[in-house]
DNA sequence: GCACGCGATGAGAGCGCTCCCCGACCGACG
DNA sequence: CGTCGGTCGGGGAGCGCTCTCATCGCGTGC
């Protein structure tokens, strides 16, 4: 067939429909400013060679490179297993496709990686970046911030002064917190628990938070910490239970925590939701609708915030023309979540 | 700080090396045949400089992207977001990384994505593609197999002839189907069935043939076919106790429908493994551990399928010199899978 | 009917890099 | 000490494209 043969340039295509390079790279951009006839030549002939622009020696001139670059820093395989990272990151290709831009994929697990991304980044390769830290204590953050390269962060990153002006998307944990210890106090539920994830990240920090400002700090014992995992969910659950036996509801986490928990409430004879209430976070679909019984949780739309993600950072590059957006740029956009009642709670 | 200020060209990192360009060039990429004095030089200088090379410039003259694509066809939530793609992608990413080679990721839902994925990949932006293709009547794997771009599968493609000269990473399906369904055997079970998974998909089918080299055909009432989904596993479990209520052991297609099945069995009052053993397949931790009773299930090291398949992408990729490796080459790779005991059977 | 103006087209200069090829320089041998 | 062979460094072309700028042709207004 056609083999490797050196495959068409712009020049062929011009030769081929009779107008100078210059006419063809016109309409191969868009077509403004040239009349109908010759656009369709061009059109025709592109369609007969079956030509497709050079991205490398168009990039070279251009210094735009439609590609954005997707850094997912240490993906134990704990945390990048679950559905989280694979429903963010439909979001943010449909999006990006749907702009004509490429995803390169960066997965990073420790500090040689960051160095790679970082060299990687400032180099240049990509117009922007979308960048997923989940720890407080992450320098890849900053390290990126310091790159110069549009970006626009998954989850309020945790990194003190900076963060306040770095673009980022999150899910309201904070609020959907808030909502669900509302949901069980209006169940008439008065011994109200709360399992941490794990709070070096903002989202258990965030969601401490919103416990706190339906619970306060009434009774500390009832704050336990886990890691957002279904192990760390059980420890902490039977925990709780020593410390407490006379708890009536326990807002988990996670899912993953929730799970753990329900697996040690049923092993003590506990009857979920009679004598205890539980409600997870997240709206794991194969973990929450797994659990027995179903579990009621926060859900919160991940593949949405890949999306606006996206969207945030091409927007920004549309309108590089200038320096940073000098507008005090709005922070951070937070996507609202909603409580899903199952049987739990 | 160091302004979007153009960044410094190998021209610049030559100039303040005091060496010509085409030097410069030469320690940038291996420093063979020039005299360690000059290389320390130019190290420096790139070093003092900050210089990074301009990709684009490179493959322009190079043809070489180092850049491979990664296409998921068709990410319909339930598929794409378990596990298994994530850790794929970890493998590959760490293989591709360690040589310098960027991950391009494309997913697809529906032909006019098709389309488009046939289009970059046929426009020579990556030097060559992972895909994974699920289902057996997919057009994807013919269409990237015809755009002439070095493949390797995730997974044996379903396609009819071209299938023999595609080269694939998969799993031993049937093997590992073989493995559990002798194990439920040897426990004495008797009346040993089968939920099988979409059987659109290769998986599903050689999973299946692999319960038939044990098992014959001996009882088709036996067979039940199933979606991969817990809910597809409930129905089909639903449907094999009225069929046959005398069933000592099932073998599901994989752990969600393994999940939905157990769910089935302990609603019925069925004791596991005691009435009825179970075995899984996929040994997907949070499904596999999180059953009651936990999942005895066949492990597939789904990150070393990634690793592999990136590694025989790019082994293809260097030693590009002719064409096809005409040597007949070796169709597919397949990996061992491994029984894991756990409580269920 | 003629001059002016504007929009459409073509020519050409690089973008930053690699790589070919020639010139120069070094050491060694006669 | 002269000359020849081998090796290393520099000059230059050109990868395929975009974009500026000059040119051309047409329409329009007086």
């Amino acid at each position: 067939m056609t083999e490797t043969a050196s495959r068409p340039t712009l020049e062929a295509v011009a030769a081929r429909a009779g107008v100078s390079r210059a006419t063809a790279s016109r309409v191969v951009n868009g077509g403004d400013g040239v009349r109908e006839p010759l656009v369709e030549r061009v059109r025709r002939a592109v369609e007969e060679l079956g030509y497709v622009p050079n991205q490398a020696a168009r990039s070279l001139v251009t210094r735009r490179h439609d590609a954005v670059a997707v850094v997912i820093a240490e993906p134990e395989t704990r945390v990048f297993a679950d559905p989280f990272f694979a429903l963010q990151l439909r979001g943010i290709s449909k999006e990006l496709t749907a702009h004509d831009s490429q995803l390169v994929l960066l997965l990073t697990e420790g500090r040689d990686d960051h160095a790679r991304v970082g060299r990687y980044l400032a180099g240049g390769h990509v117009d922007g970046a979308l960048v997923f830290s989940l720890h407080l204590d992450d320098p890849l953050p900053q390290l990126i911030h310091g790159a110069g390269v549009p970006t626009v962060f998954g989850g309020r990153p945790g990194w003190g002064d900076g963060a306040r002006r770095a673009v980022y998307v999150d899910s309201d944990n904070r609020g959907g917190a808030r909502e669900a210890v509302r949901h069980l106090v209006g169940l008439g539920r008065t011994r109200v628990a709360h399992i941490t994830g794990a709070l070096d990240q903002t989202s258990a920090v965030d969601r401490l938070d919103g416990f706190r400002d339906v619970m306060g700090d009434a009774d500390p014992g009832l704050v336990v910490e886990g890691d957002f995992t279904p192990a760390g969910g059980e420890r902490a659950m039977r925990e709780l239970l020593e410390r407490c036996p006379d708890v009536d509801a326990v807002f988990a986490a996670n899912d993953l925590t929730a799970s753990g928990a329900l697996r040690v409430l049923r092993e003590r004879g506990r009857r979920v939701p009679d004598d205890v209430a539980v409600i997870g976070f997240d709206d794991m679909l194969p973990v929450a609708e797994q659990t027995d019984p179903p579990l009621t949780t926060v859900r919160q739309d991940i593949e949405e915030m890949g999306r606006l993600m996206a969207r945030l950072l091409l927007r920004d590059l549309g309108r590089r023309t200038g320096k940073q957006g000098a507008d005090g740029g709005p922070a951070g956009v937070v996507l609202p979540t909603t409580l899903v009642r199952r049987v739990s709670a």
